[in-house]
DNA sequence: AAAGCAATAGACTGACTGGTCTACTTTAAG
DNA sequence: CTTAAAGTAGACCAGTCAGTCTATTGCTTT
């Protein structure tokens, strides 16, 4: 498997397919025209279509854990101000992609959490490192004392990550960002504030 | 279109099956097996799959605003303890399903979003009236003093209801009940605080 | 140059999809 | 009793699904 070019761009054609219409709305034959890839090809790369799925997340996860990185633990920027720069760029994401693509990640959590223990093992373990990205982050603020330290980084970071989900949730449904800002304007105003 | 029973079958079985797999995993005749309905009454009841789909979010709206109504608008029990409740309802319902199942709109809403502006439509609508309910209760508890007034009901509403979702989606995810349970406790504990 | 493997290519398969069609049965009205 | 409509029943259709198969091409190693 020494030619990685037509692999990539299997999974490249399969994760902007997959988020805009779901693993199940997919098939096969569409990735496979978008990118002009015949199926012997295909088949060749990966065993099955959950194999298939299971390395557009993993590929996704990797490349996404990368910006995660460069915006959470930029130690030249306060803690929040980063926090903030993450929830910034999540809207202009959202801006982008018309308000219909979303995360991928929370879309395939959502459709295939009931449908498959494999996936829902591998979306289960992105979510947890993008947690724990998170934990370090609020770590680093409650020792600068920027946030009280009465609540545990971990259960902020849990908070934070499932109001953030919720609220792209609400943001394609609504087709309007509101949500993310409202999200984040009463998490700054209320719960990550100093201690008294 | 006299005889409801058949088409009331055909609902049911159809939000059964789409609440476990979704829109897209879940074929016709896999409701109709369900249900021993033959294909002919189907289409006698529903012009379309999506006409189906329409439907079954209805019938799961009009049901849950019931015991929603019961929950959040009765006046005998303080506000915030209403919404207690209503959290722990969902915490049962989520134990129940072997946190697989979730909430039928959220799913959707996922799933769905970004492919049908049909489908986009309904559910938004259904969010809505679910805000309004937790609006009229956020002002009730403004009212009497117990929480503080510098938030407006709207905007804690969406911040309660996406989160929520962004909790039950986790929840799948993680097979556990978890991220509900850190959810309202942070909810309680900060945001919906008395004024000082 | 020969051999052998990686990769490309796409026709093909059986199962299943949403949806149509015709025939039959039940119910209600006149 | 007749008639029309409501509802039941399931065979059937074209299209699509994930996946298989065989043939061929391109590159590398010997």
């Amino acid at each position: 498997m020494k030619n990685t070019a037509t692999r990539d761009k299997l999974i490249d054609s399969g994760a902007q397919l997959i988020s805009q219409q779901g693993y199940n709305a997919t098939g096969i034959n569409a990735v496979l025209k978008t990118c002009g890839v015949p199926k012997g090809s295909f088949y060749h790369y990966f065993s099955s279509k959950e194999d298939f799925g299971l390395a557009v997340i993993e590929r996704f996860a990797a490349s996404y854990d990368e910006t995660l990185v460069t915006l959470l633990e930029d130690s030249d920027t306060p803690p929040l101000e980063r926090l903030r720069r993450y929830f910034a760029a999540g809207r202009e994401y959202m801006h982008e992609c018309n308000h219909a693509t979303g995360c991928l990640i929370g879309n395939l959590g959502q459709e295939l959490s009931g449908q498959s223990d494999t996936f829902r093992d591998a979306l289960n373990r992105v979510f947890q490192r993008w947690e724990q990205r998170f934990v370090r982050c609020l770590q680093d603020a409650q020792a600068r004392g920027d946030i009280a330290t009465h609540t545990a980084p971990e259960a902020l970071a849990s908070f934070i990550l499932t109001g953030w989900e919720g609220a792209i949730l609400r943001a394609k449904t609504l087709k309007s960002a509101q949500p993310m800002e409202q999200f984040e304007t009463i998490l700054f105003q209320q719960v990550l504030v100093p201690p008294p």
